[in-house]
DNA sequence: AGCACGCCGACT
DNA sequence: GTCGGCGTGCTC
């Protein structure tokens, strides 16, 4: 009887790949388990055995595999369903789940390895000159990599060369695999067991007499073990001692001292997990309770609480229960909101059974919670993250909350998956029979939606924690201003007079303008061209910290100009503004109070963002310029104002889901102005303060935004009353992405009729030099959503089957909201 | 996705 | 003439 085995590779391939295996390999092996095969001419990936079987495939010999990785699977059946699941909704390859799931030390590749052929002897003469340098180099060294060679050889083509000299026999190459994961090890010291006994002990100490520093260390080791009476680390020791390490080093050659080790982990976490959960105010015991209540019945609730409401309490108290009965909980994030802030206040509760995991973790510490979890071990029972902690190896899930539901980070846009964490958490949850708590101020319309709908159960929370007033909303309007002289630059009267008084009083402010940068168009006064970006279709945003004009697409950058690239003039003019522009004003309007801006440039480094948090926490800065970060679920206590610079930008951003978004995004930032014992005040600038959302906004009035917003989904067939997927072609010529756009839209609508729009080109029709076409789905309620992807997958064979077509990327794009 | 192979312009 | 560009096809 053969074996073989199928395997998921982490590529996007649809097929699968059967591998041969021996009895003894079958009967070891099982789905969930690495292997490194054989693929392609030369290459060694890792695999994750999917099934076992002994059906010989026909159409080719299977190769056999190289080498079995693991003795226990790292990817439970759960998971691979669930990936299962991700893959065939979002319409992606199981390969492409792998790889966003599976920590990239555990994903080894091969690299070649080039070595000297001793048997053989050459002749200079029959070596070509490149061939004679690589020759040569490994006279000195024994291997060499294949970029090494590239570097000797200053030539990008070196296979060739390579190749010839393996035919001559001068050279071997070999297939090297590494395990990417390296355990931290601490190093420990202790006396040497020699010089245990009481006399030995004497003498020895005698002995060091003639070596006064060595014995300090030795007497400082004593006291350490004696007063902390736990294991000594050697850092512990030479900081304590004030010895170099070479005298420690001497000490342990002498065998006086002994060392050891010790693997520990990269994340530690100083949590007292004493803290004892707060009582919940009576709102918040309600809120609760209806929580409780609708488990019994639903697998989802939505938690509508306002901003300050104190969620977080209620979800304290809910992992605490799930704890009790031995379960695990997630406890998702947007990516920003994960700071020290949250993750600090959960450890306080809960101690070491908090795991944390986030984008910003090196694929060591990655491994390790990846690890933790798969023991089921007592460090992972909380387990904090981002979007990808989804996809974590969890055995034993009791609950998933779902922090800021609405934010948009929870989708991931590119690579493929291109999935919605809420949505594909919301079926984890049932694959392990366990609920889902969805919270926000500002929940998203499709989860109010289902709420309405009675797919999910609701639970309000209106008052905010202690009974804090919700700030008090005014609008200022912006053209009335300018029109009677009353702004100061981007600043109103009113906005100026507010922040006076704020800062009189001792108070913090944020200030927030959607758009980083001091002025996003340069435009010259004379003949009115602004600089454009070379390789994407958008103007070049100027950036005054580092005097640059810069892309925001592409990261392209280039020194300011001097004068005008058209006419040259030096007649040039900025128009409208960003960040830094309002850093800059503010400076002038308050010269001796501290402003801080807080945007993609200013928290680039892994603690940028959290230097900025702190600095503004214990109130070193008086005034916050910032973006959408803002926003993100931050507590600070002593904000009493917050002004928002310009909401029409927001409002008129070309998306179905602008309108909804102003409403949360306003609404959050807001949220920031007092949230202790004083009532906030919140300035919104604008030009059309008749706008219905600032009319929501500023009464909040989250309900009345829902059913009008819905009432415009409902009109014009878009989410949640519609299922939308979008299909982008990207692609270098201009007329290519044209043709393929149109054809692709005209299969299509044989099927969907006037459910498909366009081909249309996006806002930025050009980005890295890809031309970008969209194609737009509408999917009636009552339409299958499965065969509507079959339909698509069908025509999307079709389509790769026209040459023409083929290097079109095409991205499939399920729920691009 | 990678990678090899093959065809074509542009330079040591 | 070779170098390196990119389009094309394949991977068990």
């Amino acid at each position: 009887m053969l074996h073989f085995i199928d395997v998921i590779l982490p590529i996007p391939l649809q097929k699968a790949f059967t591998y041969h295996i021996t009895e003894a390999e079958s009967k070891f092996l099982s789905a969930g388990m690495r292997v490194a095969v054989p693929f392609g001419k030369s290459k060694i990936y890792t695999a994750l055995v999917y099934s076992i079987h002994q059906n010989p495939p026909t159409a080719y010999d299977a190769k056999t595999i190289h080498q079995i990785l693991d003795d226990t699977p790292v990817i439970s059946s759960t998971q691979l369903e669930h990936w299962e699941w991700i893959a065939k909704y979002y319409m992606c390859s199981i390969g492409e789940v792998m790889r966003a799931a599976m920590p990239n030390a555990f994903l080894l590749e091969s690299e070649t390895i080039i070595s000297k052929n001793d048997k053989i002897d050459i002749k200079d003469s029959e070596l070509k000159d490149d061939e004679f340098l690589i020759y040569e180099a490994l006279q000195h060294q024994s291997s060499l990599k294949i970029n090494e060679v590239v570097s000797i050889l200053d030539k990008k083509r070196v296979l060739p060369i390579i190749n010839s000299l393996v035919k001559k026999g001068v050279l071997n190459l070999q297939e090297e695999l590494y395990e990417k994961y390296t355990p931290k090890l601490v190093r420990y010291v202790k006396l040497h067991h020699n010089h245990k006994s009481q006399e030995k002990l004497q003498e020895l100490l005698e002995e060091l007499s003639r070596a006064p520093k060595q014995r300090a260390v030795v007497l400082t080791l004593f006291t350490m073990e004696a007063s902390l009476k736990q294991p000594i680390k050697v850092s512990e020791l030479s900081e304590r001692s004030g010895a170099s390490s070479s005298i420690i080093k001497a000490l342990i050659d002498k065998h006086i001292l002994e060392e050891y080790h010790v693997q520990t982990d990269r994340v530690q976490f100083e949590g007292e997990g004493d803290r004892v959960v707060k009582r919940l105010s009576e709102a918040q015991q309600l809120a609760y309770d209806e929580i409780e209540a609708i488990f019994k019945e639903k697998s989802v609730a939505l938690l509508h609480g306002v901003t300050s409401s104190g969620k977080t309490e209620i979800y304290v108290q809910l992992i605490q229960k799930q704890l009790e009965i031995g379960k695990q909980v997630l406890y998702l994030l947007p990516e920003i909101a994960l700071t020290t802030q949250l993750v600090n206040r959960l450890q306080d509760y809960f101690g070491e059974q908090v795991a944390v995991f986030h984008s910003r973790y090196s694929g060591n510490e990655r491994v390790e919670v990846w690890q933790n979890m798969l023991i089921n071990s007592e460090k992972a029972q909380v387990i904090i993250g981002a979007r990808s902690a989804l996809l974590l190896p969890f055995t034993n899930l009791g609950l998933i909350i779902i922090d800021e539901e609405h934010e948009q980070s929870f989708k991931q846009f590119d690579p493929a998956p291109r999935y919605h964490a809420r949505d594909a958490a919301i079926v984890l949850a049932n694959l392990f029979k366990a609920k889902t708590l969805l919270g926000s101020a500002t929940p998203s319309l499709e989860s109010y939606f289902n709420a309405n709908q009675g797919k999910y159960g609701l639970v309000e929370l209106n008052t905010r924690y202690n009974n804090v007033l919700m700030p008090d909303i005014e609008l200022v309007d912006l053209a009335d201003k300018y029109k009677r002289k009353r702004m100061k630059g981007h600043f109103s009267d009113r906005l100026i007079e507010e922040m006076t008084e704020t800062l009189e009083e001792g108070f913090q402010i944020i200030l927030f303008q959607n758009r980083r940068g001091f002025s996003p168009i340069i435009e010259c006064t004379t003949c009115g061209t602004s600089p454009q970006c070379p390789n994407c279709d958008v103007s070049l945003t100027y950036h005054q910290y580092r005097d640059q004009l810069r892309c925001h697409y592409c990261g392209y950058n280039s020194a300011m100009l001097k004068r005008c690239q058209g006419c040259g003039n030096s007649t040039l003019d900025t128009k409208g503004f960003g960040t830094e522009q309002i850093e800059e004003e503010v400076k002038v309007l308050f010269p001796n109070k501290k402003v801080a801006r807080m945007d993609l440039d200013t928290t680039r480094g892994k603690y940028g963002f959290e230097k900025i948090i702190n600095s503004f926490e214990q109130r070193e800065v008086d005034i916050l310029v910032g973006t959408q970060m803002l926003t993100k679920g931050l507590d600070f206590r002593f904000v009493k104002l917050v002004g928002i610079m310009n909401a029409d930008n927001l409002l008129n951003f070309p998306d179905f889901r602008a309108h909804e978004r102003s409403y949360q995004l306003m609404a959050q930032v807001s949220g920031r102005a007092g949230r202790t014992d004083l009532r906030g005040k919140v300035l919104i600038q604008t030009y059309n303060p008749h706008h219905n959302i600032l009319q929501q906004v500023s009464t909040n009035s989250y309900k009345e935004m829902f059913a009008e917003q819905m009432n415009e989904r409902y009109n014009f067939k878009y989410p949640p009353i519609y299922r939308l997927i979008k299909i982008t072609f990207k692609h270098k010529d201009y007329n290519r992405v044209n043709l393929a756009a149109e054809w692709y839209a005209k299969s299509l609508k044989q099927l969907f009729k006037t459910n498909v729009l366009g081909p249309e080109f996006p806002p930025v029709s050009r980005i890295r030099n890809l031309y970008h076409k969209n194609i737009l789905i509408k999917i009636p309620h009552q339409q299958s959503l499965v065969k509507t992807k079959e339909a698509i997958k069908k025509i999307d064979n079709s389509f790769n089957a026209i040459k023409d077509f083929r290097p079109v990327r095409v991205v499939i794009n399920v729920d691009n909201y």
